[in-house]
DNA sequence: TAAGTTAGTTGCACAGTAGCACTAATCAAA
DNA sequence: TTTGATTAGTGCTACTGTGCAACTAACTTA
């Protein structure tokens, strides 16, 4: 087995034609609605020896098993459903992040992947749940300091949600499969963090033919809502314009 | 060196703490403009022994060097540079796929890059060119059939491409510095394969205040045309709307 | 029965594009 | 010098979807 570089095994994993392999792992964004606010599921690092930044928090993810991972979604949705019991999120690729200064364990990449599920009725009923927490998000990023560079990854990830909700569907899969309009809308305006107009929100969602009514109303102290559920349940629709183009950010 | 599985031994490097670590390459999907077509730069894979997929056509790319590369892009900037000597190109990440099956050698891993570069005046003047070639691309491919699983990553490309040019100023980097803006509203065309309307295609470029004029015409057989150059040359500008949403597209 | 609350509708104003017709400037051929 | 061809660039109307705001509807509670 001839090596390139005896510096480079001494990091690296090495194999027979003398290519120098980096670290590769995955790290899902998983995000929920709780009271009312988008939060994201960070654990705590492990307190172990060789581990690095233990204790400090960071987004669920690990290494790609080679053994028992098909391909990297299956990774991302092992890892989710570890940490979660959620099999079937909505899940998306948001991009892979590689260098040597990201890991000290030496030059490491990351496939990131962002998840949607609808808020949790019991608190984390995944295995191996005692050392994760919910954190609710403010602006692009999280109150505590994150691992790695994983405070940049998340603000990928909060950026990616954040543009892709102003032209297309995906709040619904922050829900149970049936809800209503309000309910649909609470979700679009937790996530961009403004109001939106109720009258075009409507319009725009039945010109989409995003929804279909459901058999049943939704009770409360007051007039009753109209329950719906998507469509194409699995598909993500895209709208024609984002909302309320007429402040002109200067991105 | 203790080792997790002798099999895996066989096929993935093993490093100190039993991680089986799958390859890691780099694929660019380079994009030019060539006889008013879109087109894709194509490498002809190596007919070595040990080399998979021997004479088939490829995306340029290959292995991460650990001890060249800093990171993912400038790994992609390497490998652009080398095929076409373009070292300014724009470069966007489309995201990165991995698995047990898509290299013979083992579970591997690509991280795909697009790059937008103006047309080129001669002909692939990169170093290694004698194996390279410009493609013409058709619907979402190419006409011949591609090594590994890069037909996907290309249509993956051209996609996100396609998708990002409806509501973006990416293909003004198809052109050099200073451009009209028919020719600007060319490039749009070619990439989106459908004409456009020059007088919503003007009112929205200056609206974004995209260009600014240069102090020259572009002179031919017919009334001369106004020269500009793009206001911020390393930016993207976003448009609030995308193109002709009159023809509701079931995607 | 009245007040409070949320669901859902209606109508007008406005912004930005589609569509199309129009004017402007140059060259080349007659 | 005129005419036609060709491309650059502008003007006008219709239409679509949203912003905004007022309105009606249905239910609960006091």
């Amino acid at each position: 087995m001839k090596q390139k570089n005896p510096v480079a095994s001494r990091t690296h994993a090495v194999d027979v034609q003398g290519i120098v392999r980096p670290l590769a792992t995955v790290d899902v964004v998983i995000f929920t609605v709780l009271e009312g606010r988008l939060h994201v599921l960070l654990v705590s690092r492990p307190d172990a020896p060789g581990e690095p930044c233990p204790g400090m928090w960071a987004l669920p993810g690990g290494f790609v098993d080679v053994e028992q991972d098909a391909d990297l979604e299956s990774c991302a949705l092992r890892k989710l459903q570890h940490k979660t019991g959620v099999r079937s999120p909505y899940l998306e690729q948001v991009g892979s992040w590689g260098s040597s200064k990201r890991d000290p364990r030496g030059w490491s990449t990351t496939h990131v992947y962002f998840a949607l599920i609808p808020t949790p009725e019991q608190p984390l009923q995944g295995a191996n749940n005692s050392n994760a927490a919910w954190f609710p998000l403010q602006e692009q990023g999280v109150r505590v300091k994150l691992a790695f560079d994983h405070a940049k990854l998340l603000e990928a990830a909060v950026q990616r949600l954040r543009n892709k909700v102003e032209y297309t569907s995906l709040p619904a899969f922050l829900l149970p499969r049936e809800f209503t309009l309000s309910e649909l809308q609470r979700m679009y305006e937790v996530v961009l963090e403004r109001p939106l107009e109720k009258s075009a929100f409507r319009t725009r969602v039945f010109a989409a033919d995003l929804v279909e009514p459901v058999d049943k109303v939704r009770s409360g102290p007051n007039r009753p809502a109209q329950v719906y559920r998507l469509n194409r349940p699995h598909e993500i629709v895209y709208f024609p314009r984002t909302f309320s183009p007429r402040k002109g950010s200067e991105d």
